[in-house]
DNA sequence: TTCTATGCAAAATCTTTGCAATTAG
DNA sequence: CTAATTGCAAAGATTTTGCATAGAA
């Protein structure tokens, strides 16, 4: 699903469910929906108290998320670090997990076809109704390693 | 490394680095030694404190754990669950990765060698000195699947 | 008008720190 | 005796909640 794609489809479920449109969900979706990888809940409201967005309070911030998740329009992304992420679902061609470097905080997306099928196979075998899978490599970035 | 294996080495690693030993510490290390999957600082505290072990205060808990962490004794384990998780660094043979009930939160370890193949070979390819992964499957057990 | 959406402030948690007392070496 | 270890209480930080107000349908 593309980032455009995914608005529409966002906002068409969230009315569906029977809700209204409000300012602050609204700029919090198309923050998200211009995002390549996660976002915290704090940096998510430093982006549009920034970027013009409209400036959201963090409760409603949270709200927002805790919502979105619910309805599984968006995830969670496990790095370790101290605060959780999030990101919008993407569709099969954007899915991605996440290299975390664990000295400078860095997290950028990657993907991989045979570790999806690995996981895909093992998903059947496993004691579970798998419904997500997350991966994390964690390590030094190439301007950490060797400093 | 096995269980009694991991104990002597953490008391070894921990000499070697000039500690004195604590009893706090060694009941923490006693009970990690002891354990096949991830725990969070909270039930450590109470596993403790029930299961006659030595009760050990909190803020004694995330110290050592901190202390474990640092030296490599100890990883955190990620399961998208509120309270992180801690179990000892497992060897090759007892390395495994974590099956989260998103319903009733049970966490259950598995392994699985087609996996760590592809992400021993992913590993090589992506721009990260990589040192460790971490693999989730989000899910329903068989007890909450169906309810 | 009715119910949802949101901001603000207070509350609830988990985690970290400061400090004094205890204990290992 | 000297330095590491701990417990307790206070401090920090993030996330959640209670409420009153604003806003969408």
């Amino acid at each position: 699903m593309s980032a455009g794609g995914w608005l529409e489809h966002a906002q068409a479920r969230l009315a569906e469910s029977g809700r209204k449109r409000g300012g602050a969900r609204q700029a919090v979706l198309e923050l998200l929906a211009g995002e390549r990888c996660a976002l915290t809940a704090i940096e998510i409201e430093d982006a549009l108290r920034r970027r013009g967005g409209r400036p959201v309070s963090r409760a409603s911030i949270y709200r927002i998320l805790e919502e979105l998740l619910q309805l599984g329009l968006v995830q969670r992304a496990l790095t370790g670090q101290a605060l959780d992420r999030y990101e919008r679902s993407f569709g099969p061609e954007e899915h991605h997990h996440h290299l975390v470097c664990d000295r400078c905080g860095l997290v950028v997306p990657f993907s991989d076809p045979e570790l999806e099928r690995a996981i895909t196979k093992l998903s059947l075998r496993v004691p579970l109704a798998v419904s997500e899978h997350e991966i994390v490599l964690h390590g030094a970035c190439p301007d950490c390693h060797g400093k």
